[in-house]
RNA sequence: GCUCAAGUGGCGGAAUUGGUAGACGCGUCGGAUUCAAAAUCCGAUUCUUCGGAGUGUGGGUUCGAUUCCCACCUUGAGUACCA
């Protein structure tokens, strides 16, 4: 009987389906076990070989769970809202919700043949409005709340306004130390209760953990939306690598920075890779420091600027004696008294106001000549040195000494204050613009050389010329310049975050509609009752270039307060109904909570996103397997809104996901010919010399294992032949020679290999041990399709071992002890293998137990059945037919691991002297608990031993540490 | 620039806490089987001037280093005027 995989693999897809095998319960006697894999895209372009690797890899894992005894959670969905989902509509021409919908069959269709072992049964899709809403659902729960840093938490937006009518919002009189906007008034409890409603409405925003503000944002006008700080690569869009320029535009944000710390301080708690969690740090970008004032020298010309403005309104009156302050953040206050000047970003909001009238015009010019730049010009030139005096002067807190202010566009606006205090002798950047402008350089470090550059370092220096400070160190100098700075009122220790809030609005089609109505522009939530409101149907819901929402096309659009209804928009009548919200909410919205969605079986979803009990019972996910990719977007939105939900208790953990593991890309070849340029000729690689050609990716399919190229086939392809049709192709050897370069495998490289086709010609079985066998989990590695026949001949050897021409081979023969030492040399190397992730090492161990047991014409039950258990993550399908064709009943997945017996290899771990480079040399393993006396016993015992075996006397004896014992002759 | 990861045959990659480097697979070569091919099976396959040399380069620790330490080079990933 032959090994017929594609019966074999359809007989038990279907047999898992019909038994619901993999169906999860969330109640179970076993410890249970949470295994998730990023959800996908539903993309147009169906799945190539690289999609399926990361839930090979966790499909693995969540098998071998359950035979360890596991009650295992291992569901799958889509994330089928957001842009690649609608860019692929708005190119097919079709309804995002049709696209959605035929992408996903074809995603399940291709995941189905691959045999994983998911759910379906608790399946979720974001597009979908009983999953979004709850999504919508979360988003008033953010809206509703603000942070607190005094307990560290977000609380209920009512406590806040309870302590705005009792005693305000100044810091000292309320207590209050919360998460808010920057420059905020201060009011006091009266104040408050006599503002109006509207008044209220807006201060309130400032406050809340989703918040609506005119922001500049990235706009990306081919997309037509606001793009995230995350979705943004080099100055161009992630999607489609489209230009971004800056917006100014009202937008909703999420409060991310109020959970900057405590976003910092989980990485600590969880498992996940150290490269992961430092970007993760340095997107938070966490730098402790200090916040120094500095008093603008006042001139009448400014004063009268000052009325003029009325900036910093909320500050005490402007005069001579009481000046304009500048605030900048730095972390060196040390280096306090290098300051030769200050530096204030072109935006800043003081630059009108302090400028001379002799500095006017050129501060005029470069203002107008930096916001020309786009923000890519701005990256691609850092070396320029551009920037202007305006003319005033600060004073410097302790020496009093003028310092002039320029502006230069080195400082960016976003970051700390916009302004810094430049100290030329210990920053690089101040150093050369000091250096371009002739300004002075002041050196404050001791015995230090800075005629050639800055000396940035904080260590092993020593400050001077530096008043109180001198012979301190970074340390010692920081603290005490902040101590004197707090004693003069002009500063205070600081810690910023380089971490933003995160814009939420999209002007997009396809996304989460907010739960929002606007009276008199201020937002009103609607109630969780009349969720989820649902997308309306638009005519076109293409983006439009100016940023006009899709759903501003919508006719029925609006929002009746008397029936909680969504109705036409002509009805608008600004006291009952009200416009919607026209943005839609990013694509990241909805994948940072679907992990607590999967935890409830569909069918007992009900008023909650999640049950309590189902909630309590799978806690977070304990293993959570995606691209790196996500690092600075999905995985820490999610671990904010997860915190947030902590902390609002709607859930119970802090940290949604404990373990996680990247998987690497795997990578497609890809296939050029070269067009001699101005010709419509191509010539084979060997003959371009130094002719020049110009690259053209063409279909891997149409070349063969020698880089050939088959001009016919290539000539005849429906999709791209005709550009090919009468081109004259120059052969060497008489076969043209294409190129090939290792690149990331795309549609649009022509290089993507399609598992179906895998799984048609050697099965799904080949193709998930073949996906493993690769390499390392974590590592990018090229795809290369010929070598799968190395897994795929190893189980056809394997069938062989089981079933013979006339039947079955397995019978009760007691197993020779050759044959458990193979056994149990494998139960140990796959367990240890899939324990450490390296499921590439156990496709070896595999082969070789199978080589191994063909040689020893084994035929014994005992040793073979245990065998296919632990194949059986691997390849499932073929472990299945061979485990009911030895007689058993059900399904092989929730039989239990086989137990690993050391006593079998006791043998083999014997150990014996080796000659090595004319020495002799003896290792032997003994136990780490074993006193020194035994060890010293058992030593001499064995140096006996090798004397006799050798003839030779050992002349030395080493005893490392640990339990390996060295004896050298 | 900074941070992180990684450099091993023709290729993908193995090698436990430092202990016979190159497991396993691909490819290549040779052989068996076949009228022939496919498929299958068996053998060889780091280089070599046959002394040896050898895990990016140069040092170090060690009886012993792919593994640990220092410096450098290269590649990949992330981030980028973050004060």
């Amino acid at each position: 009987m032959q090994y017929h995989f594609n019966d074999i693999e359809a007989k038990w897809q279907k047999y898992w389906a019909e038994n619901q095998t993999f169906k999860a319960s969330n109640s179970s006697d076993k410890p249970k076990y949470y295994v998730l894999d990023m959800f996908p895209y539903p993309s147009g372009a169906g799945l190539h070989v690289g999609h399926p690797l990361g839930y090979i890899a966790s499909d693995i894992y969540a098998r071998y769970k359950r035979h360890k005894g596991f009650n295992v959670l291992h569901p799958q969905g889509y994330d089928s809202f957001g842009l690649p989902a609608e860019q692929y509509a708005i190119q097919t021409g079709q309804h995002p919700a049709i696209t959605t919908e035929t992408n996903i069959k074809t995603y399940r269709r291709q995941l189905d043949q691959i045999g994983f072992s998911f759910d379906w049964s608790r399946e979720v899709r974001t597009s979908s409005p009983e999953y979004y809403k709850w999504t919508q659902w979360i988003f008033i729960q953010l809206f509703e709340s603000y942070y607190c840093f005094n307990d560290n938490k977000a609380k209920d937006i009512k406590e806040l306004i309870y302590v705005f009518k009792l005693n305000g919002n100044c810091p000292k009189e309320s207590g209050l130390n919360v998460a808010c906007d920057d420059n905020i008034e201060i009011f006091s409890a009266d104040d408050w209760n006599g503002f109006s409603s509207e008044k209220q409405q807006e201060i309130l925003l400032q406050y809340r953990l989703t918040y609506l503000a005119e922001t500049e944002v990235n706009w990306c006008p081919a997309l037509g939306t606001v793009l995230a700080n995350d979705e943004i690569v080099n100055g161009v869009s992630e999607r489609g690598g489209h230009p971004v320029i800056r917006k100014k535009m009202t937008q909703w944000s999420m409060r991310i920075s109020a959970y900057a710390e405590r976003l910092l301080q989980g990485l600590e708690t969880i498992d996940w890779t150290e490269s992961l969690k430092e970007s993760q740090r340095n997107w938070i970008g966490k730098s402790v420091g200090a916040s120094v004032t500095f008093n603008v020298k006042m001139t009448s010309e400014m004063l009268k600027q000052v009325q003029h403005d009325e900036v910093q309104s909320h500050s005490e009156l402007v005069s001579e004696s009481h000046p304009l302050k500048i605030e900048v953040f730095t972390t060196r206050p040390d280096t306090i008294f290098g300051v030769s000047f200050m530096t204030l970003a072109p935006e800043h909001e003081l630059v009108q106001t302090i400028t001379t009238p002799e500095q006017k015009a050129d501060v005029e010019a470069y203002i107008l000549a930096t916001s020309k730049r786009s923000e890519r010009d701005r990256m691609a030139d850092v070396k320029t040195i551009s920037g202007v005096f305006t003319g005033a002067y600060a004073e410097h807190p302790f020496s009093k000494k003028p310092i002039p202010i320029w502006i230069g566009d080195y400082v960016l606006a976003g970051y700390g204050t916009g302004a810094v205090m430049a100290v030329p002798c210990g920053d690089q950047r101040d150093y050369d613009f000091a250096k371009h402008f002739n300004i002075p350089i002041p050196n404050i470090f001791e015995g230090v050389d800075i005629s050639e550059e800055a000396y940035a370092s904080k260590d092993n220096v020593k400050i001077a010329n530096s008043d109180f400070l001198d012979g301190m160190n970074y340390k010692k100098a920081s603290k005490r310049a902040i101590f004197e700075l707090e004693q003069l009122g002009q500063g205070e220790g600081k810690t910023n975050y380089r971490l933003r809030d995160a814009v939420f609005s999209r002007q997009r089609y396809w996304g989460e509609p907010f739960p929002v109505y606007y009276v008199n522009g201020m937002p009103q939530m609607i109630d969780k009752q009349y969720l989820p409101i649902t997308l309306p149907e638009v005519e076109k819901y293409l983006p439009t270039e100016t940023g006009e929402p899709p759903l501003g096309r919508a006719d029925i659009w609006a929002w009746d307060t008397t029936t909680n209804t969504v109705v036409s928009n002509d009805k608008i009548n600004n006291t009952t109904i009200h416009p919607l919200e026209l943005n839609t909410m990013p694509g990241w919205a909805g994948s940072s909570w679907y992990f607590f969605r999967y935890m409830e079986e569909k069918a007992n979803r009900g008023e909650d996103f999640a049950s309590k009990d189902a909630l309590n019972y799978w806690e977070n996910v304990d293993l959570y397997i995606g691209g790196s990719e996500h690092a600075t977007g999905h995985l820490l939105y999610s671990r904010f809104w997860v915190k947030f939900l902590k902390d609002r208790e709607f859930v119970g953990v802090e940290e949604p996901f404990k373990k996680l593991i990247n998987q690497g890309m795997i990578l497609g070849t890809s296939a050029f010919v070269y067009r001699e340029d101005g010709t419509n000729t191509y010539l084979s690689k060997g003959l371009i010399n130094d002719k020049k050609v110009a690259p053209i990716h063409v279909k891997v399919q149409y070349v063969n294992a020698s880089d050939e190229l088959d001009i016919e086939g290539l000539k005849n392809d429906g999709e791209f032949g005709e550009d090919f049709k009468d081109a004259e192709f120059i052969l060497e050897d008489g076969v043209y020679k294409v190129g090939r370069e290792v690149e990331k495998m795309s549609k649009s490289k022509y290089n993507v290999v399609n598992p179906d086709n895998i799984c048609e010609q050697y099965g799904a079985d080949s193709l998930r041990l073949y996906e493993m066998f690769l390499g390392p989990l974590e590592q990018a590695k090229p795809w290369n399709t010929a070598g799968i026949t190395g897994v795929h001949g190893f189980l056809k050897k394997l069938w062989k071992l089981y079933v013979g021409e006339d039947g079955l081979l397995v019978n009760d023969a007691t197993p020779t002890k050759d044959n458990l030492k193979t056994l149990h040399k494998t139960i140990k190397k796959v367990e240890e293998d899939i324990e450490n992730f390296s499921f590439n090492t156990s496709v070896s161990t595999f082969m070789i137990a199978v080589n191994e047991l063909t040689a020893q014409k084994c035929t014994s039950k005992e040793v073979l059945q245990p065998l296919l258990v632990l194949l059986s993550p691997y390849a499932p399908h073929i472990t299945e037919e061979l485990y009911s064709q030895l007689g058993n009943e059900g399904s092989i997945a929730t039989v239990a691991f086989p137990k690993f017996d050391a006593s079998h290899l006791v043998e083999s771990s014997k150990n014996y002297p080796i000659s090595f480079n004319g020495k002799m040399r003896f290792t032997l393993e003994l136990p780490m608990d074993m006193s020194k006396d035994d060890i010293e016993k058992t030593v001499m015992a064995h140096e006996k031993t090798i004397a006799q075996l050798d003839g030779r006397t050992p002349k030395k004896v080493i005893i490392v540490p640990g339990k390996i014992v060295n004896i050298v002759g």
